[in-house]
DNA sequence: TTGTAAGCGTTATCAC
DNA sequence: GTGATAACGCTTACAA
């Protein structure tokens, strides 16, 4: 690890001094960097010692020239759940650990018109190999189309198939969801509220029609009035709590589509004076911090984020990773629902 | 903006497709593309009319290779706050969106022991221009030298000032949490608890030293009862909270180092019955999302992060930000106390 | 299995 | 002001 840092002329060292220092030719030198088949293992051995000898490290940018293609791939996304974003970040690196590979990052305005102007700017800039796409913005088909156009490889990461599987990581929320409120269900609950996600979300359609599956199931409905809009946010919560908490015959329980919303819903209760769980059961979606954080602690659903990030990795640049890297099959991974403090039993009349 | 994005072979067109549609040499539409004051306007003009025709972008490895540098900043980060991470980024995105950096993302392990060769490795592959490092790895010495060393640029950002003004974007932790804490004793609070960030913190020590300022002042001290250790995460504002809220005297408020261990001495004040903020006052740092999702909503000291962003962007490349850009001075950005439900005075006995 | 020559798309040098 | 020509550090032919 220490070799000197240095080259020759107190430069960092090229291709030439290792070949020379090694009594080879560059493209030999080449070939081992680039782990060909074809060589001695005596002239590896030689080459591999002057590269340790001069600490050199290829440059990236001659090779990126060269090889006419770049060593980076790209995160976009217009995420508001920072934990998610991260998560998957490091789920993404690290899938490319060991490989050459560099992650670029762009946060993205989905509310902007000139999102795709912006976003192709980006692409024809730094002409990743491929761009990993998080919701919501990954249900942009133009944003796919763009990509597909410009030559640049693309996974979209999303609550439901988006896409041919070789393009497309996602989770099962609908299942998951039914799940979630089967248990509601199973507790003997049967008047129960359901806060939506925002509209034209495709997650938000998923968990609906998750809730939605599980009530049929039970031969229960969703009477408009526990039918309560949303937009994954703080607010949306508070506002749907005040509509659904203040009903003459208010829900024993309220299945929230994401735990912001389930936050808001829940501080309403407190203000109100109505106990969490004895009085009202809540579910949340998404495991965030705050789901813990708060109290009592939100039952949720987890997504598996991190391993989402993993696969999209190696789905989006399998022929890049380390050589050795297992990578896993399938393309839908299963989220899970977690049952913490925030559900119980409706109180007995 | 609809330009054609295919050159005459059906790839992407190169300087020498400019040229030559613009009939000049490709040293001119290089001078062009690097706003080389040497032009006639009349040139000029030609000149960016055939890029526009073209639709050319220029190919950022080969100015990379040519240049000797690259455009790559990194931002280097072992944050257990994802928002304070993502804020940042997308201060540093903003600081740097119209120009020709891009900004590449690294999160690293700072409890391990390989720690300083993987960012040795990290930075020889890609040799950023800079690197930016947030606390709490900006605290470490070693990394700021290897940076040196490599002749990375770097800016450290923290809770005080840590290194030379250019090498650093700081908060002032210290004055805004004495500031807080003076609230609490205007309220009339005599007995306040603290809750300690972790052992070796720099961030950690400046509120602790903010924190003691205010009680001096005002003639308090702190009973070692009332000073319970933390380590940032909510499991230890759980301990802490248990710990200061069974004493036979409890403190009436609460200070804790971040958000997350208030949300915990939070939870354990509700399972206990204690009503915030009429029985306990509690006071957090960081204005995470947790601070406004947890009831009653935590009042809390909000650290300007995405300013911090755009600042040490600005601080770490003035060369290379966009022509015209308005760089701000001042390596010390202030912090501001943010007063919310969970601060009242106490209860009168 | 290894080496030679040419080229990737841009910028630097130094003439004109 | 502008243009030939040689870099930049590496890879891909193709040859040996």
């Amino acid at each position: 690890m220490a070799a000197q840092t240095k080259g020759p002329g107190g430069k960092q060292p090229t291709i030439n001094d290792v070949a020379a220092l090694a009594g080879v030719s560059k493209k030999t030198v080449s070939r081992v960097i680039n782990r060909s088949e074809f060589l001695t293992d005596k002239t590896r051995a030689a080459v591999e010692k002057a590269i340790e000898q001069l600490g050199f490290v290829p440059n990236p940018q001659a090779r990126a020239l060269a090889f006419r293609r770049n060593f980076l791939i790209a995160l976009l996304h217009d995420n508001p759940n920072a934990q998610t974003v991260l998560n998957f970040q490091r789920g993404v690196l690290d899938a490319i650990k060991d490989s050459d590979l560099a992650l670029l990052v762009r946060p993205v305005d989905r509310g902007s018109d000139k999102l795709l102007d912006d976003v192709r700017t980006f692409l024809e800039k730094q002409r990743p190999i491929g761009a990993m796409l998080l919701p919501p913005i990954s249900e942009n088909d133009d944003l796919a189309a763009l990509c597909e156009d410009l030559g640049v490889r693309y996974v979209r990461v999303g609550s439901a198939p988006l896409d041919d599987a070789k393009h497309c990581i996602s989770s099962n929320d609908r299942e998951v969801v039914a799940e979630a409120v089967r248990r509601l269900i199973a507790l003997g609950h049967r008047r129960i509220g359901f806060v939506r996600g925002p509209v034209g979300f495709r997650s938000a359609a998923e968990r609906e029609e998750g809730f939605r599956e599980a009530l049929a199931e039970a031969g229960l409905d969703l009477p408009p009035a526990f039918n309560a809009p949303g937009n994954y946010r703080y607010t949306a919560g508070i506002e749907a709590g005040e509509a659904l908490l203040s009903l003459a015959a208010p829900p024993t329980a309220i299945f929230c589509s994401n735990d912001e919303m389930a936050a808001g819903v829940m501080s309403v209760a407190h203000s109100k004076g109505i106990k969490v769980p004895e009085q009202l059961s809540i579910i949340g979606f998404d495991d965030s911090p705050t789901a813990t954080h708060i109290w009592p602690a939100l039952s949720t659903v987890r997504w598996p984020i991190h391993e989402m990030g993993v696969r999209a990795a190696q789905t989006l640049v399998p022929d890049f990773l380390a050589p050795g890297t297992k990578v896993a099959e399938g393309a839908v991974l299963a989220s899970t629902f977690v049952e913490r403090q925030s559900v119980a039993p409706p109180a007995t009349k």
